[in-house]
RNA sequence: GGCGGCGUAGCUCAGUUGGCAGAGCACUCGGCUCAUAAUCGAGUUGUCGUCGGUCCGAGUCCGACCGCCGCUACCA
């Protein structure tokens, strides 16, 4: 059985979870959900980031403890997930005493192996804020938040020896061609090894709220090199060395752009300093623009899930993200878009599609649902279908997926139009096409699950079949011919009752 | 400044090794009336950013230019 492991980042908890942490998550869920299907082992892992000096602080200003603060906030992301039916596994939390060893442990091993020594930070630091600045952050040459001056401070720190894994994370990169995805991305990493790497600073002593150096309790591990870790934490490393090397290197990450450098240069040089496997593959993503602009909390045009989901429900939602926003590229959210995609594809064709059908069942067919035909003009395309929703979710690019399966949709409103059952006197022509389109709903039901997680099980549950699409097993589910006929099928109410412009 | 990418129908995009310009949405016309003003069929729209080159033939290859963008350039 193959394994599959998939992650999300582990978000940051000085930011409430809005469409982009969303657009992540939900195209993770939809994976793990594929790879379920499939049969696969897998692990599908999500979690907050919570150290760090941004949430210290903000938790002093809220008047929290960091840990409080950092509570406040995961809570959020955890209601956030649970209204979007993310099927997570786990939830890691960086506060958690597991992730602490095993932050200790994974750096004690590079620590072991001579990769990380101890050296000098320079820096300008304001006091005020217990933190270094570079230039570029200055305004006029003061501290950003406090307007005072800053001052030149050194400050010993342990230091990762990046520079030394240059040549081998080219070689990495050489030997996997398909370990970062796409294309773009891929050589923007490429691009950032051959520019030069430098050795990076991974701890801090002008901070607390972190993972304690275990080999020197002055210093905390910096947050990036703490967060990074959570993925080996989350299948037990340095716990449970089975697990650890039943999961591990079998991670795919999901990540967005901005994140990229971190994911793709540090985090698989740190696996290599701590002398276990870089990850199987990182897949990065753009970001969702609003009306061209960056997401961001001070252009308050932050979106969040629950603005969206009480008008297009759960479905609709995470239809629309995955289907209209390509894997890869920046998109562009409007709610125009999404309006149009949910009524062309889900109300109009899905729905409807399951809408006409069991109304002209109930009509020629006594309610009963016939059997499809064996040799039936759409199995050549179920299978096609198939053949290419599967390969884009394996890229990953869940646009195509859906866009292919809607082809099979498509066809079956055709095949109807073609036949005109409504017009025709019951019997075996009757009963030949109307077969076909419930065995095509029926595909559909499983190949669209990972998006529709509720609206695949009713229209599984309308047509009259037992159990879940959600638990079926891909390729066998696919295989044109399994809808039995002789079982009732349901009239109800439109699954996605058109919405207004 | 360096590296890379993009510019194809009103919109979002696909175009494999150069071989008659495509899909979905929108729009127009027609059919149908089982269905959620749904569906089905037909059709319109493109100087494939500009100019030049190679070739029997260029959206595709080469060069220049215009426009847009990403990454990067001492930023833990």
């Amino acid at each position: 059985m193959a394994r599959y492991y998939v992650t999300t980042p582990i978000y940051y908890v000085n930011d409430a979870p809005h469409i982009g942490h969303a657009y992540t998550t939900i195209t993770a869920d939809a994976l793990a959900r594929w790879h379920r299907l499939k049969g696969d082992d897998v692990w599908f892992l999500t979690g907050t980031d919570e150290h760090g000096l941004k949430v210290k602080r903000s938790a002093e200003a809220n008047g929290l403890s960091p840990q409080e603060q950092a509570d406040v906030y995961s809570a959020r992301f955890r209601e956030a997930w649970a209204l979007l039916d993310i099927s997570n596994d786990d939830y890691i939390r960086t506060t958690e005493a597991r992730h602490h060893r095993a932050v200790r442990a994974l750096m004690q091993a590079a620590y072991n192996n001579g990769w990380i020594t101890l050296g000098t930070y320079e820096g300008l630091y304001c006091v005020a804020c217990e933190a270094y600045y570079v230039e570029d952050d200055l305004v006029d040459g003061l501290c950003p938040i406090h307007r005072r001056p800053v001052e030149l401070l050194k400050e010993s720190n342990y230091f990762f020896r990046l520079s030394a894994f240059s040549d081998r994370l080219v070689e990495w990169y050489a030997d996997n061609p398909g370990a970062v995805t796409p294309e773009a991305k891929r050589n923007e990493a490429l691009g950032l090894i051959k520019g030069g790497l430098q050795d990076i600073s991974v701890t801090r002593t002008s901070l607390d709220w972190g993972v304690r150096v275990p080999w020197d309790g002055k210093h905390v591990f910096y947050v990036w090199y703490d967060a990074l870790i959570n993925y080996a934490t989350a299948v037990g490393y340095g716990e449970d060395t089975v697990r650890f090397s039943a999961w591990w290197p079998a991670v795919h990450h999901l990540i967005g752009k901005d994140i990229l450098r971190f994911h793709c240069v540090y985090w698989p040089a740190l696996c290599m300093a701590a002398g276990i496997d870089p990850p199987h593959r990182v897949s990065v993503h753009g970001f969702l623009l609003v009306g061209g602009e960056k997401m961001s909390k001070t252009a308050f045009n932050q979106i969040s899930p629950a603005d969206l989901v009480p008008i297009f429900g759960v479905d609709g939602y995470r239809y629309h993200f995955l289907r209209d926003q390509q894997f890869g590229p920046d998109g562009d959210f409007s709610y125009e878009a999404m309006v149009a995609r949910y009524n062309a594809d889900l109300a109009n064709n899905l729905g409807n599609l399951l809408a006409r059908v069991s109304a002209v069942v109930h009509q020629k067919c006594a309610g009963i649902g016939p059997a499809p035909r064996p040799d039936s003009p759409l199995a050549g395309l179920a299978a096609e279908v198939y053949r290419s929703a599967d390969a884009a979710w394996e890229r990953p690019a869940p646009s195509e997926a859906l866009e292919a399966t809607w082809l099979l949709v498509r066809a079956a409103n055709a095949a109807l139009e073609a036949a005109e059952p409504w017009r025709a006197e019951p019997g075996p022509a009757v009963d030949a096409v109307l077969g076909d389109a419930l065995e095509v709903l029926r595909i559909v039901a499983v190949l669209a699950s990972p998006a529709l997680t509720r609206s695949a099980a009713e229209i599984w549950r309308r047509i009259g079949l037992p159990g879940s699409p959600l638990d079926v097993c891909l390729p066998e589910a696919a295989l044109w011919g399994g809808y039995p006929g002789g079982v009732a099928v349901e009239r109800g109410t439109p699954l996605f009752p058109r919405l207004k412009a």
